[in-house]
DNA sequence: TACGCGTGGGC
DNA sequence: TGCCCAAGCGT
């Protein structure tokens, strides 16, 4: 049976006046004469949003361009200055990813992106998502995209009621029957932005919707119901301790995570391994530790941390469990939020220790 | 294919 | 409060 229903058009016209205006867009206006945006900026946002919010990249992004305008300066960065400078946006493979990325395509293909979604695909942290987004945005070629904005929107206009992930395929043949013959990049925008801000997962606003008479879902009030989701397991809770090691100059001592796995490449302080029960004390060195009272509470992807916090004064430690920042160069910023908690609490400590009525 | 991988906001 | 959610990718 062929879908002859058809939403580009009302789509476009919708995003002509309402697009949201962002740092890396180029708006509707600007685009139909021509003006296309920066492939890097596109990439870089693209990639900065993955199962990221807008307003969360908003200042990463900002950063980002402001020290590294061009990609050959992301190219020449130091790995850790890129890694400190995503801390805090989560999901850090994406910013080694950014780094290979950026150093391939600055030294193979002369600092320019490649235009087609498979050539895109070969590229570190660029998958079927964001490659159909760069050939679209960066260069107004013809391509689908398939974010969970876009399934959302698919899932209710076509009233589909298989379960997300396993309707997926069928949510981006749907996605691709709907492109239109022109404006591929405003397009993937508008779909994108409707789901953004009209088919929303919740407190839907179909008053406003400009396909709403096209929209099965809404027809038959099912609406806010979809896409139905195969139920997600519950969290665990696993415990740990997190060492805080002070020097008497006030270095502090901060160890680099291998680059595979949980907080890969970030730097943190020393920990216990991570258990479903409360990990027993083994300071890493001997010295005075002191068990502070408060205790981090944190929430990974896939399970919930609680995490005790220990502190200790000491002049030297061993090479393996990492190297003293001074305080000069220490940046807390530089950490991944959970050891930005740690932190919070110790600094704490700290300050009320070196108090002039502790003393 | 299914799982590992962060974080902050909304309700 | 605890759960869901956000412009996914790599393995």
């Amino acid at each position: 049976m062929p879908n002859k229903v058809n939403i580009s058009t009302e789509l476009l016209t919708w995003y002509d006046a309402h697009a949201r205006e962002m740092p890396w867009r180029v708006p509707p206006q600007a685009r139909l004469r021509g003006e296309l945006p920066d492939p890097y900026h596109v990439w870089l946002s693209e990639v900065m949003l993955q199962q990221t919010t807008v307003a969360a990249v908003g200042k990463y992004f900002h950063d980002f361009t402001t020290r590294w305008p061009r990609i050959q300066d992301l190219a020449a960065a130091q790995d850790a200055d890129v890694m400190a400078a995503w801390a805090g946006l989560g999901y850090y493979a994406r910013a080694r990813n950014l780094l290979k990325c950026a150093r391939f395509v600055t030294s193979n293909l002369n600092g320019a992106f490649p235009k087609t979604e498979r050539e895109l695909m070969k590229l570190p942290g660029i998958g079927p998502y964001t490659a159909a987004a760069i050939t679209a945005i960066a260069f107004d070629g013809r391509a689908s995209v398939l974010d969970g904005n876009v399934e959302r929107v698919m899932a209710r206009i076509f009233a589909i009621e298989n379960p997300l992930p396993g309707a997926k395929e069928e949510l981006r043949a749907l996605a691709l029957s709907q492109m239109p013959n022109s404006r591929y990049g405003d397009y993937a925008q508008a779909v994108m932005d409707l789901g953004a801000t009209i088919c929303t997962p919740r407190r839907l606003q179909c008053a406003q919707c400009p396909i709403r008479p096209k929209c099965r879902a809404h027809a038959q009030g099912i609406a806010p119901d979809l896409p139905n989701k195969t139920p997600k397991p519950k969290k665990p809770t696993r415990h740990g301790i997190a060492y805080v090691i002070r020097r008497d100059d006030g270095a502090l001592l901060l160890t680099r995570r291998p680059d595979r796995g949980l907080l890969g490449g970030m730097l943190c302080w020393p920990c216990t391994d991570w258990g479903d029960v409360d990990a027993a004390h083994r300071p890493p060195i001997s010295a005075d530790w002191q068990a502070l009272n408060a205790e981090v509470r944190h929430t990974f992807t896939h399970f919930h941390l609680h995490l005790k916090v220990m502190l200790a004064n000491a002049e030297t430690a061993p090479s393996d469990l990492g190297q003293f920042v001074t305080l000069r160069e220490f940046n807390p910023d530089a950490l991944p939020s959970v050891m930005q908690k740690v932190w919070n609490i110790a600094k704490h400590q700290i300050g009320a220790h070196n108090s002039p009525k502790e003393t």
